[in-house]
DNA sequence: CTAGGGTTAG
């Protein structure tokens, strides 16, 4: 059982002995007094108290400044006030101060924590006498503005003029290693904290689990944390532990160091509920992370926005749309990160529009963007392919000076992938300088979109990802067997699996899934069975893509085998189980079946029918012969008015050589989609097909007439380790001449008819 | 005899 605390944390006010100073001197003047009190003001930068002090410090005397002027600098600081920071300094050079160590030490402070670098170096240069806090507050200043190269700059003239480093010079240097780039450079410091004895430090031991866990080590991180002695632990390396913890995803282990915490009668403050929340991101942790909702409620942190924001991610991550909106609308002080995660949210779930509203509200609102909250929203476009809106934020990545920003970069290489402007998306990788395997998988969804022959450049792009030393990663591989798969190239395909395996990718779930659809499209089934049985363990992809497997071979028995041992092993079959064995019996001839589990498939399985499936039972019900069946399905569907499904009529008219239907489906195609040369094509096939030249012709002029952009339809088959590709009317293959001497053939054993029809009826 | 150091959410 949780102790509760038994006020509001936040609301209990400050210690009044902080402000002990200025109350014992009861006889100064009342503006000293106010001067005090406003050390302890909670909003330091409001006019009024810039105003006070103003008025507090310029009518005094030279006394009056020496005594109590740390007071009034700190305040200043406080008040981030860069001009009453200067005519301070311009007071104390008055009257002679500026080079005091002390003083000196002040204004080098009070400087850095403005981020004004330049004067704060100044006022070191000009100090005769520095000591170890003048150093660390010039360092802390560099660390501030993340200008790393300074800090080390700093540290090494301070070596070199003797000054020992001590705790507080090692916990700034340590922070200034908190990325990957810098970690090297911590673990130097960290041997030379443990030779100095530093260890103990509570400040430096968080400083090495920061930068540790900034760095991406996390096992050191465990043991700095492991090696600290229990009385010295406090609340901060505790919520640093947690916020570890969660990143490695042992969401476990820090909810476990969250209880002790609880138990260890240390207070948890707003940084521990904004961690301890966030860790309950992970897939299993949403019931846990409405409990420390509460619990958070309870402590009086759940006004906190970092509270608030990590709650909108949480259920961001578990899809309650409603819940994060709710959450977001009750933030009173929304800043950039309560925006990115609700933008996010909604990127996630499928609202891509919807955040891109909200980004423009956002806007107006006139809150700041950054490189986080950039890519969040060009994911969006993404999303919804909007390019035109991705192409502004492209300008507005450029124009604030993102455009090197891995994250952002990748964001805008996927979104030019997914609108199918491969040229721009390379443009973007190869203006990167530092290249992650997310920029390249990235312009491999490109590949996957725009569907056509060039998917010959995967294999480039790979060779070019490997030659800049950046390591695949699973979804690297998973995309290229897919996109192998869909080339049904069995040779590239096979050896695209040995590398994943060789780069130890080949257990990961999504390889193997891609593997298994690989092998069965590239006509292998018997692999494909082995890559499934060889699993550690399945996933319901896994189990879709066996069911799709045997599906796509014809052999439709064995697709309802697997298909009824994932429903043994506990898989709910989803609306691609259901398709792929629809498929499955569509093409094996299965009808009956097909039939009986399109009618259960909703009171059965809960699988709402979508337009796939309707579209595979007008397929399967043209096959079994009863095309008015079909139409009359059609029309009770909710998917009528769907080019897909009459094309589908269309085409298994085509097959079955079924003139008046097909013709009914042919004008309810071309009534649906006049703009596209794939109806004419398919509508002109099937008349050739049943040898009406004319009407094939007429429909064809119709198209040429109208212009409309047509893709050349291809295939290609792989022949002794060579992929050889063929384009509609296209006499570019070397063996052209015997090619369209064997469809002669072909079609003089058809019946007589040409070899442009035989041609055309294949394609 | 004052002064310098560590943790958060997207």
């Amino acid at each position: 059982m949780i102790s509760l605390l038994p006020t509001n944390l936040l609301q209990i006010p400050l210690n009044p002995s902080k402000s002990i100073p200025a109350l014992k001197s009861k006889q100064r003047n009342n503006s000293l007094n106010f001067s005090s009190e406003l050390l302890n003001s909670r909003n330091p930068s409001s006019k009024s108290t810039r105003f006070s002090i103003v008025s507090c410090v310029f009518p005094c005397e030279e006394n009056f400044l020496y005594n109590e002027w740390p007071q009034i600098l700190q305040t200043s600081i406080g008040c981030g006030d860069f001009l009453l920071g200067q005519s301070i300094h311009a007071f104390l050079v008055k009257f002679g101060y500026q080079n005091d160590t002390f003083r000196g030490n002040n204004l080098v402070n009070l400087y850095a924590k403005l981020n004004r670098l330049g004067e704060a170096q100044r006022v070191f240069d000009e100090m005769l006498d520095r000591n170890k806090i003048t150093w660390t507050s010039l360092m802390n200043g560099y660390l501030q503005v993340n200008d790393v190269e300074s800090v080390f700059q700093v540290a090494s003239q301070m070596c070199r003029v003797g000054e020992r480093f001590n705790e507080y010079c090692c916990s700034v240097m340590l922070q200034a290693c908190s990325s990957a780039e810098y970690v090297f450079l911590g673990k130097q410091i960290h041997c030379f904290v443990v030779k100095s004895g530093f260890r103990e430090d509570i400040f430096v031991a968080t400083s090495l689990i920061s930068m540790y866990s900034m760095g991406g080590c996390s096992d050191d991180t465990v043991k700095v944390f492991a090696g600290i002695s229990v009385n010295e632990k406090d609340v901060r390396c505790m919520n640093l532990m947690i916020s570890e913890y969660g990143k490695a995803g042992s969401g476990e282990k820090a909810i476990w160091l969250f209880l002790d915490l609880l138990s260890s009668g240390l207070d948890p403050d707003d940084y521990t509920f904004t961690n301890i929340i966030s860790v309950c991101k992970e897939n299993t942790l949403l019931e846990v992370g409405r409990q420390l909702q509460g619990l958070a409620m309870k402590y009086g942190f759940v006004s906190e926005t970092s509270v608030r924001n990590a709650i909108i991610t949480m259920y961001g991550k578990h899809g309650l749309v409603e819940d994060m909106e709710k959450m977001f609308q009750a933030i009173s002080e929304k800043n950039l990160v309560s925006w990115t995660a609700l933008l996010s949210g909604y990127v996630r779930n499928n609202y891509a529009i919807k955040a891109l509203s909200y980004f423009v509200e956002m806007l107006n609102s006139s809150i700041y963007v950054d490189s986080s909250c950039l890519s969040t929203v060009l994911d969006g476009c993404s999303e919804c392919k909007n390019l035109d809106f991705g192409l502004q934020i492209h300008g507005s990545v450029i124009k604030i000076g993102y455009l090197s920003d891995v994250n952002v970069g990748t964001a805008l290489i996927h979104l030019y992938a997914k609108c199918s402007n491969l040229q721009s998306a390379r443009l973007i990788l190869n203006g990167l300088s530092h290249k992650t395997a997310a920029c390249f998988n990235a312009i491999l969804v490109g590949f996957t979109e725009i569907d056509s022959h060039h998917k010959e450049d995967a294999l480039f792009l790979f060779s070019q990802q490997r030659e800049e030393d950046v390591y695949p990663d699973a979804v690297t591989f998973s995309q290229l067997l897919s996109l192998s798969a869909n080339q049904a190239s069995l040779i590239r395909g096979k050896s695209i699996h040995a590398c994943a395996i060789k780069m130890g990718c080949g257990n990961d779930i999504s390889v193997a899934n891609a593997a298994i659809t690989m092998y069965a499209k590239c006509g292998s089934i018997d692999d494909a069975y082995l890559m499934f049985r060889s699993m550690n363990e399945h996933d319901t992809i896994s189990w879709n893509a066996m069911v799709s497997a045997y599906a796509l071979h014809g052999q439709g028995r064995r697709a309802f085998l697997i298909f009824e041992e994932m429903q043994r092993q506990g898989f709910a079959p989803d609306k691609i189980t259901i398709l792929s064995a629809l498929q499955g019996c569509c093409y094996s001839g299965l009808w009956e079946d097909g039939i009986c589990l399109f009618n259960e498939m909703e009171p059965k399985y809960g699988v709402r029918a979508i337009l796939e499936h309707f579209a595979c039972m007008v397929d399967l019900l043209g096959r079994a012969g009863r095309i008015p069946e079909a139409l009359n399905l059609i029309k009770n569907s909710p998917y009528s008015e769907s080019p897909l499904i009459w094309r589908t009529l269309v085409n298994v008219c085509k097959l079955c050589g079924d003139l008046s239907f097909g013709k009914i489906a042919s004008k309810h195609l071309l009534d649906l989609t006049p703009e596209e040369a794939g109806s004419y094509i398919l509508i002109s096939n099937f008349y050739a097909g049943r040898g009406m030249l004319k009407e094939a012709a007429k429909v064809r002029t119709m198209m040429n007439d109208l212009k409309l952009p047509k893709e050349a339809g291809y295939s290609t088959i792989e022949v002794d380790n060579k992929v050889h590709l063929f384009v509609a009317s296209s006499k570019d293959h070397p063996e052209t001449k015997e090619i369209y001497a064997k469809l002669d053939l072909i079609g003089a054993e058809m019946g007589g008819e040409d070899a442009e029809n035989v041609f055309l009826a294949l394609i």
